[in-house]
DNA sequence: ATGGCTCCATACACTGGTGTATTGTTTTTC
DNA sequence: GAAAAACAATACACCAGTGTATGGAGCCAT
């Protein structure tokens, strides 16, 4: 704790860095927070701290604390539709790519566990935030499309790969949120997901 | 704001009603908000008003705002843990009992709001709290396990009957954080049940 | 090197919430 | 029917958090 001279730079280097923050610094703060506290204890106090400045810069960036959290939805949302783009499924046999997308959606997200609780925060946060449900609604149906028209290539009848498609999705958030942090959670997830896929593959038309 | 003498009762009636106040009013009370709101936002200044007192009850009922949520998880995990008794599927056939314990999941659930509101926000507290985290792993896991009992008339499979109970819990409970509060969430839920009886009946072995 | 722009610090006013201490009012109980 | 116990009101000290106003510090032109 001896510096504030020797560098031309002011900030303590909290983050590491040493340039001026941005808009994003403080949104990929504020993930943090969101992801281990929930958007209800989302204080610019707290985000200042781990930014190693004052609230002073915060609202030079942002208006107030709203406006944080709408540009915080804003990118999540955009983000979380923008990845689908890659997540298309390929051209191969259809029981690989419903293993490839099961994994993507359990295994993975598994792994990824603040982007995981980033997701489950936001999903909360939407139960008393119509603009939050908005955007949970929006990327809910992507999702759900997405899948379908894998699922299109199960049965024949739409009615159908709508219906399977909406079970694997919400089959695939409540084991997120049944079984993420909890003991034995690699094995019942890695369970559940061979489970539906030999059940979804079982659901094929002759 | 002129009354205060009028009648020898001194609450405004708020609640409806005029005799004194006990633990379990501040807890019911306690529900709504946290049906509406969420844990976080659980401020016994609120519960005080709605319950047409001042927060010097309170703190004769309590000891503090802590004792306060812990009561109202133990209350939660007791209730739980007591109804499924009678939930306990009867001697009828497989697909009627299954019938009716996916109707009691879904259908009835989604009927139920507050209460629904209150589990989905009890699980998101329990992302943060150790405490709230045990309970619903409790509640989990008794609820898991009582759908077993139905299930190992299905497979002969301890296996495969877990991990069919498995995923219809988390069906289930996905089911409930997508689909509520969303527009056509009765069809949709009609939908996903009527899927999943087709499906879990299919995996009948031989 | 001066004026202007960008970014951050400091200080203040204000709000909303907790918990405690004290007193007041009903209800019970004997 | 008076003492005791249960319940509630009031007033206070205190803290955490927001938003605003203002004053820098560093950088970049000309």
């Amino acid at each position: 704790m001896s510096e504030a001279k020797t560098r031309s730079t002011r900030r303590p280097a909290s983050s590491g860095d040493k340039t001026q923050l941005t808009r994003d610094h403080w949104l990929d703060a504020a993930a943090g927070e969101v992801a281990s506290s929930g958007f209800s204890h989302l204080r610019v106090l707290t985000l200042a701290k781990k930014l190693g400045v004052t609230r002073g810069s915060f609202y030079w960036h942002f208006k107030d604390h709203e406006d944080l959290v709408v540009s915080f939805l804003n990118r999540w949302r955009d983000r979380r539709l923008h990845e689908l783009q890659y997540w298309k499924p390929q051209g191969g046999d259809v029981e690989t790519e419903l293993r490839k997308i099961l994994e993507l959606l359990l295994t993975d997200a598994a792994r990824n566990v603040r982007r995981l609780q980033v997701e489950l925060a936001v999903r909360d946060f939407a139960r008393r935030n119509a603009y939050a449900a908005e955007l949970v609604a929006q990327v809910d149906e992507a999702r759900i499309n997405q899948n379908c028209e894998l699922f299109s290539r199960i049965s024949s009848d739409p009615e159908r790969t709508k219906d399977l498609s909406m079970l694997l999705y919400v089959a695939t958030i409540g084991s997120q949120v049944v079984l993420t942090g909890r003991s034995g959670e690699e094995d019942d997830i890695g369970r559940i997901e061979d489970l539906m896929a030999r059940i979804v593959m079982g659901q094929r038309d002759a």
